[in-house]
RNA sequence: GCCGGCGUAGCUCAGCCUGGUUAGAGCAGCGGUCUUUUAAACCGAGGGUCCGGAGUUCGAAUCUCCGCGCCGGCACCA
């Protein structure tokens, strides 16, 4: 079926080609894009001609004249093409167009009886010919499946898959506004790298064949971020793509990407007050009121949010008093499902958090917070670790632990190290996963609609 | 990796539980009619390895098993 129709268009190919037509021709260039060719009628009859181009989408003939949907970057706007206007030949060409292919229009605006604005089509210029059938016009494209391995058709298809990617990049441009206003500089840092340091996660591995030497696709950027610190620039942010070879979810990709910021002189207080004002900065570029919902769920984003230390939440949760993994165990386990409003938990314990400074007050905890929202985690922060003892200190526990058998320990890194002894100013860290951000922001119940080619299983 | 659900025409879906003539519909495509349509309508003729394989049976889209893919949950993790 599907390669009669591709013979078919084929053919028409062949036959478009020998009657003189390019079906892949070039040169046209629109004037307007559908949506301001549309506003330019105000309360006009008629608008002098203009050139829009696009795709067609819907094709509804009615004996000599044919109306027709073309769709742009911007949205949509119907064509008419009468017979009378573009004689026999132009007109049986037009009518001849199928769904799909990619047209230069050129003529004034008007509007039907009906009152919907249109193109009439004085001239018209077939500039990409589609050999594939579109989805079906009124359901469009359901299958998930097919809807993440062809985006391209999904784009096509579904104009609101187009708008949660145009919001994407807008939360992302918003973020980095904020950033560039207070003099951070954004930086690109290795993503291959011999050490994956900087989280708990397993790497992909990959090898460079004229060094002969593995290496690893990076888990997170903090650790080339505070040797910049330690070079000198004080306020520096990264938002790039890592990677963690781990099982794939709702809320899990094997490449995502996040977002790390490093401030010289800050602590974690300054970057909690920093991630309240980057989520209402992103919930703007989205386009999201701060109080809105997510799956039905109303999530109030305003700030200032509530801040919690983890003991003490486990304590009112559970009841129990503890410390080190098992305080993490019980607060995963029993407090964080529940934590449904924007939440900072604070204080982790030391043990989990290798790169953090311990409080003064109690070393069995570090300055560390995370963003809980709706039972999720979208930022993780502390104040650095700056003491080199302590810091060669905490890798030889990780260390051990990775000997233990442990494979998402944190790995040794001695050009850190020595980075840290040359002295890193007091600072504070911040990483937030941007994808589930975005999912939380554009209300998408899967971080495969906020990752434009989500990764899939092989194709069969 | 484990558990559950799903996989029928290019697309959206019926049919499966309770096995039985050539497997259906709408849209798209093909051939017609129709000059202001809006999911256009109407007429006509097509289009399927029913995810793949094995089994049970006189007979399998339908029941069983194995495999693949997708979705969800768990594990791992952000």
């Amino acid at each position: 079926m599907t390669e009669d129709f591709l013979h078919d268009r084929l053919a028409k190919v062949e036959r478009l080609r020998a009657s003189g037509v390019d079906p892949y021709s070039r040169g046209f260039k629109p004037t307007h894009s559908s949506v301001a060719a549309k506003e330019l009628i105000g309360d006009a009859e008629r608008t002098p001609p203009v050139s829009v181009a696009g795709r067609l989408m819907v094709k509804r003939q009615q004996g000599g004249l044919v109306f027709a949907d073309l769709q742009d970057g911007q949205g949509r706007i119907q064509l008419m093409a009468s017979r009378n206007i573009l004689g026999e030949e132009e007109f049986g060409r037009f009518a001849d167009l199928d769904l799909g292919d990619i047209v230069g229009v050129t003529g004034p605006i008007f509007r039907t009886k009906r009152g919907e604005i249109t193109a009439e089509v004085q001239s018209f210029q077939l500039l990409t010919k589609s050999l594939r059938p579109m989805p079906e016009k009124w359901h469009g494209l359901k299958d998930v499946e097919i809807r993440y391995r062809q985006r391209y058709v999904d784009l096509i298809a579904n104009p609101e898959v187009r708008e949660v990617f145009r919001a994407r990049t807008r939360i992302i441009t918003a973020m980095r506004g904020l950033f560039d206003e207070r003099g951070f500089i954004d930086v690109d840092t290795p993503v291959l790298q011999e050490i994956p340091g900087g989280g708990h996660a397993r790497p992909f591995m990959t090898h460079h064949n004229s060094l002969d030497r593995d290496l690893f696709l990076r888990i997170a950027l903090e650790l080339h971020l505070k040797r910049l610190l330690v070079g000198g620039f004080e306020r520096v942010y990264e938002i790039g793509r890592v990677f963690r070879n781990e099982g794939l979810s709702p809320r899990h990709n094997p490449e995502f990407t996040l977002l790390e910021c490093y401030q010289a002189y800050a602590d974690y207080e300054d970057v909690m007050q920093l991630v309240e004002d980057l989520v209402v900065c992103a919930a703007m570029g989205a386009g999201r009121p701060l109080q809105g919902s997510y799956q039905g769920e109303s999530v109030d984003l305003t700030p200032p949010f509530r801040r919690e230390r983890m003991a003490d939440l486990v304590l009112e949760h559970t009841g129990r008093h503890a410390a080190g993994e098992e305080l993490n165990d019980l607060f995963e386990e029993h407090v964080e499902p529940r934590l449904r409003q924007p939440t900072f938990v604070l204080d982790y314990p030391v043990e989990i958090s290798p790169l953090a400074r311990p409080r003064d007050d109690d070393p069995r905890f570090v300055e560390r917070f995370e963003l809980i929202i709706l039972g999720r985690e979208y930022a993780n922060a502390f104040t650095e670790l700056t003491d080199p003892v302590d810091q060669r200190a905490r890798f030889e526990a990780q260390a051990a632990l990775r000997a233990a058998g442990n494979v998402e320990a944190h790995p040794m890194d001695e050009d850190f190290l020595r980075a840290v002894e040359y002295g890193l100013p007091p600072c504070g860290g911040l990483g937030v996963g941007i994808d589930r951000l975005v999912m939380l922001l554009t209300d998408q119940p899967s971080i495969r609609d906020v990752i434009l080619f989500p990764v899939m299983k092989a194709e069969t």
